[in-house]
RNA sequence: GUCCCCUUCGUCUAGAGGCCUAGGACACCGGGUUUUCAUCCCGGCAACGGGGGUUCGAAACCCCCAGGGGACGCCA
C-alpha cells in the first residue's frame, strides 16, 4: 500500500497504469500464459489503466502463425481480452516483435556507440566448448568475454570479412544490482552472477531480454507482472534501462504453477494446453476462477468468482508467493459448480450442443461411422468416445493373444513420444508413425493397433484408431495413452531408461527411412 | 557447481505479535435426504519444516540450518 502510494504520487505521478502479456508463439496455448495474462489485466483494469498483448515471436526457427491464432483464440475464449495487440492494433505497435526490426536495430545502434555493447564474432562452437571447461571445473558458466579484446581495427575487418557476429551486452565486473520486486521486497543480485547477455543474434534478431526492455519503454508499461522465473534476469533488465536512461517500471513476480511433484507446471506431467481444457468439456470460467485462486483469494473468503468480480476485489499485494500446486480435481468441483448453478436447462442445452457438435469436427467423424452402423441408435455406442474425457477401462481390457501387458505399455509410452515430435498433425503422419513402429517392434500393424484402440476408443473394436487419434487432437490422446499406461501399473524409473533407450534405438531405425 | 526465490492440513489457502484450542475449500471418511447414483445438508480426519533469538506474549519479526523450486542458451 506505501509502495503504491509512493509510486502513484511521487515517482510517476501521471503515468496511466499499462500492464502486458507477452507470450511467444512456439507451442499450444498454456495455462501459465492465462494465469499471469489474469493478473496483469486484474491489476491494469483495477487502476483504470490498459493492458496489452504483445507476440514475442524473435525465435524465428520455434515461432509459428498457427501457434500465435491459438494463443489469442485461447485467451479471448477464457474472457481475457487486451486494449492494444496484434489483431486490434494501437498507438504502440506494431505489436508483434518480428516487426519491429528496424527498431530494435537503433537502439542496438545506441548501445554500441557508447560502448555499453559490443561485437561477439565467437563460434558456436568455442562457446559450447567453453561452457563444457567451465561447466567441468565446477565454474558458473557465462561468456569470457574474448571479444572484448578486439581492436577497431579487428572488428572492421570481421565485419568486411562478413564473419557472423552477435551484440552482447556490457556487464559491471564489481558491485551488485539491488532492485524492488513489488511483491518480495529488495532482491540484490551481485554482477559478476550476470552473463554477458546477447542482444542481438546473429540473424539480426534482438533476444528476448533486449527486445523486451525496449518494448516495455516504448509501449509505456508501468508494471511487469510476470513468472518468477524471470528474477534472476532482471538485472540484465534494469541495466539495458540504465544504459538508455529510461525509468524501469515496477516489477512483480508471481509464484511457478506446479505439478503435483512440485516441480514448474510442464507438459510432460500434467495437461498444460488450454484447449485441452477446452475439449474435455470445462467451461472458460470455471477454468479463469480456478486460475484465480492459485496464489490468491477473494478478501471475504469466497471461492466461486468472475473475472469481473475477481478485478474489482484485486490486491495484487495479497498474492501468496508459495508454488501452487495446479490440482486438476478441485478445478473439476469448481466446474462442476458452474455447470449446476450457472447453466439453466436451456443454456446447458445451449453450451453443451456447441461443444460437442462442433461442425469441423463432426464432419470428419460422420464418414468413419456412417458405413459401419445399421441404426442411428447405433452411434453413441460405436463414436460415444470422441465425446468422452479418460476412458473407463481397466488391465482386464489389455488381455491379448499375441501381446502381454509390457509390450502393451510399450507400444502406448512410445507412441506417445513419437506423437509429441510430429512436425505436422495429419493423419498421414499418424499413421507413418504407427506403420514405423510396428515395422520396429517387428510385430503386424494388427497387434501394434491393439493397445491403442483400449487407450483411445475403450474397444479391441472399433472406428478407425488411427483417424480418432487424429481427430482427438493431440492433447486428448496423450491424456487417454497416459491414462492406459496408468491402468497397466505405469512405468518406473527403471522403465523410462528402457523405454527411452528403445525410443532411441527406434529413432535410430527412423532415420534411414527418411533419407 | 554458483546464485536467486519460497516454506501453514495430502492439495488451494486465511492469517499484518495477543481475536489461534490455527479458520475456510477440495479430496478423503462417517451420517441424513434421494427408488440407485450424483446433487444437497450435517459431522469427522488433517498443518504452522527444524533450531536459536527478540518479546510479557510469535504461525506472524530477526538469524542459522534443512527441504522444495527456479535461473545460469545466438529459447522465451
Amino acid at each position: 500500500m506505501i509502495d503504491l502510494f509512493r509510486d502513484l504520487f511521487f515517482r510517476r505521478p501521471m503515468a496511466k497504469v499499462r500492464t502486458r502479456i507477452a507470450p511467444s508463439p512456439t507451442g499450444d496455448p498454456h495455462v501459465g500464459t492465462a494465469y499471469i495474462a489474469l493478473f496483469n489485466r486484474c491489476f491494469a483494469r483495477q487502476h483504470e489503466g490498459e493492458f496489452i498483448l504483445r507476440i514475442e515471436d524473435t525465435d524465428q526457427t520455434r515461432s509459428t502463425a498457427r501457434s500465435e491464432q491459438d494463443i489469442l483464440k485461447a485467451l479471448r475464449w477464457l474472457g481475457l481480452d487486451w486494449h492494444e495487440g496484434p489483431d486490434i492494433g494501437g498507438p504502440h505497435g506494431p505489436y508483434r516483435q518480428s516487426q519491429r526490426s528496424d527498431i530494435y536495430r537503433q537502439h542496438i545502434d545506441v548501445l554500441l556507440e557508447n560502448g555499453q555493447a559490443f561485437c561477439c564474432f565467437c563460434s558456436a562452437e568455442r562457446l559450447d566448448a567453453l561452457r563444457a571447461t567451465q561447466t567441468e571445473n565446477r565454474q558458473t558458466p557465462g561468456y569470457d568475454g574474448h571479444c572484448l579484446a578486439l581492436s577497431e581495427q579487428d572488428i572492421q575487418k570481421k565485419l568486411a570479412e562478413k564473419v557472423p557476429y552477435v551484440v552482447r551486452m556490457r556487464v559491471p565486473s564489481e558491485g551488485e544490482c539491488v532492485f524492488q520486486d513489488r511483491l518480495r521486497g529488495e532482491i540484490r543480485i551481485a554482477w559478476e552472477q550476470i552473463d554477458m547477455q546477447v542482444l542481438m543474434k546473429s540473424d539480426h534478431l534482438p533476444t528476448y531480454h533486449f527486445a523486451n526492455v525496449v518494448d516495455d519503454h516504448l509501449m509505456e508499461i508501468t508494471h511487469v507482472i510476470r513468472g518468477e522465473e524471470w528474477i534472476n534476469s532482471t538485472p540484465k533488465h534494469i541495466l539495458l534501462y540504465q544504459h538508455f536512461g529510461w525509468q524501469p517500471p515496477q516489477f512483480c513476480h508471481m509464484p511457478l504453477l506446479r505439478n503435483p511433484d512440485k516441480s514448474k507446471l510442464s507438459k510432460r506431467k500434467n495437461p498444460t494446453s488450454i484447449s485441452y481444457y477446452k475439449d474435455m468439456g470445462y467451461l472458460p470460467e470455471a477454468l479463469i476462477n480456478y486460475l484465480g485462486m492459485m496464489g490468491w483469494t477473494m478478501p471475504d473468503g469466497s471461492e466461486k468468482f468472475s473475472i469481473d468480480e475477481m478485478q474489482a476485489a484485486f490486491d495484487i499485494d495479497r498474492v501468496s508467493l508459495g508454488g501452487p500446486v495446479f490440482d486438476v480435481e478441485k478445478l473439476d468441483w469448481l466446474n462442476g459448480k458452474y455447470i449446476r448453478e450457472n447453466l439453466d436447462a436451456e443454456a446447458f442445452a445451449q453450451v453443451f450442443a456447441q461443444w460437442a457438435f462442433d461442425s469441423a469436427k463432426i464432419s470428419k467423424i460422420v464418414p468413419l461411422l456412417k458405413d459401419r452402423v445399421e441404426r442411428l441408435s447405433d452411434v453413441v455406442p460405436l463414436a460415444g468416445f470422441f465425446l468422452s474425457g479418460l476412458l473407463p477401462i481397466s488391465d482386464a481390457d489389455f488381455v491379448h493373444k499375441q501381446l502381454s501387458p509390457a509390450q502393451c505399455k510399450t507400444i502406448l509410452q512410445l507412441t506417445v513420444w513419437q506423437l509429441e515430435q510430429l512436425p505436422e498433425w495429419t493423419r498421414e503422419s499418424v499413421e507413418q508413425l504407427c506403420q514405423t513402429l510396428s515395422q520396429f517392434m517387428g510385430i503386424k500393424i494388427r497387434e501394434t493397433l491393439f493397445p491403442l484402440f483400449i487407450a483411445i476408443t475403450g474397444k479391441a473394436v472399433s472406428t478407425s484408431v488411427i483417424d480418432a487419434i487424429y481427430i482427438l487432437g493431440l492433447d486428448i490422446s496423450r491424456a487417454r495413452i497416459r491414462h492406459a499406461v496408468e491402468v497397466l501399473g505405469g512405468v518406473s524409473k527403471k522403465d523410462v531408461k528402457e523405454l527411452e533407450k528403445t525410443l532411441r534405438d527406434l529413432q535410430k531405425f527412423l532415420l534411414p527411412a527418411q533419407d
